[in-house]
DNA sequence: TATTGTTATACTCTATAACTATA
DNA sequence: TATAGTTATAGAGTATAACAATA
């Protein structure tokens, strides 16, 4: 075949042969897929990943830095700035001057913080259970046994998510 | 708990709680832990992981036109120009034009594109291995099984991977 | 009038380096 | 001298619309 071809009706999507087969492809894939869903869930609280990671990452250490927190998730701390303004002018979050340290700002959760941390867990919750419902029991925790598994395969530690150090997607209408 | 705390020592990272047994969060974060695996290693043969899809579209699709590749994969045709440009310039691709449209572009690998394709595919088979290599067989067999499950969360054709995609659905051409 | 490939432009996200005020 | 938070800037990636050639 060393011929352009004439396109005769809709080619429909062409398909890559073996990516059904192979788990690399297929986490990657899904992986991406459920990052997405996931922005797009947190999107109608009017949150991106990111900062619903800050969120409860700050509800489960108060009175942490920002650079406490944004080394925790692996992103520079001049990245973290823009999300505590964000959550400080939706009065999610407080900085306070910490006594200790006066460089330091301690990160708190307001009420409406906590509120909305408490909303946005359960659409996580809802997602994790639309996932789950896909599986049988066992094979949802063979599925999470599997992905302990494949996630030594690199040294990241275990509250980094190597996707959110960088841009997740969320959905835009047009 | 309501003060700023006197950060003592170095506190390690901090976590989320929950994470780990969440199949939502474990499966972003280990796709896209393996998505950057890939990338690094496409890397080593001066591809990026788009332009690895594309060269195997290709190949298993010979004298289609970029638009055709582009809606493959989900990505808009004017990025798609750039993609061609770079691995025409490395001799990887060719344009031909398309006799029964001369508006077209048919795309075909050059004998260099053929033998970049073999050798990038055994990196990939490589790091397939490796994840498998974390597994048992019948492990590896039912997280292929559980992937292609949860896969159904969303309508995404088989063959487009959304991390590699931005826009999932592609409008009726109408 | 519609479509293919292309170009141009604006916008978002990111990385990096400086700067300040504290330590 | 070093660190926490901030700001500025430049680069990369992307989406979108418009355009010329062709159908």
């Amino acid at each position: 075949m060393a011929d352009p071809k004439k396109i005769t009706d809709a080619p429909g999507p062409l398909e890559m042969e073996g990516a059904k087969d192979s788990i690399a492809f297929m986490l990657s894939r899904v992986g991406a897929s459920v990052a997405e869903q996931f922005a797009a869930s947190m999107s109608e609280h009017g949150l991106v990943p990111r900062q619903f990671l800050v969120l409860n990452l700050i509800s489960a250490h108060e009175g942490e830095s920002q650079t406490a927190i944004s080394a925790s998730i692996g992103v520079a701390k001049s990245r973290m700035v823009s999300v505590i303004d964000e959550l400080e002018s939706k009065k999610l979050v407080e900085r306070r001057v910490n006594p200790f340290d006066r460089r330091q700002h301690a990160l708190f959760l307001t009420k409406a913080g906590r509120e909305l941390r408490d909303r946005a867990r359960e659409s996580a919750a809802e997602l994790e259970e639309r996932i789950r419902g896909l599986l049988s029991a066992s094979g949802a925790k063979s599925l999470l046994d599997s992905l302990h598994k494949v996630a030594e395969i690199d040294d990241t530690p275990p509250g980094i998510h190597p996707g959110l150090a960088k841009k997740l997607h969320m959905e835009d209408p047009h």
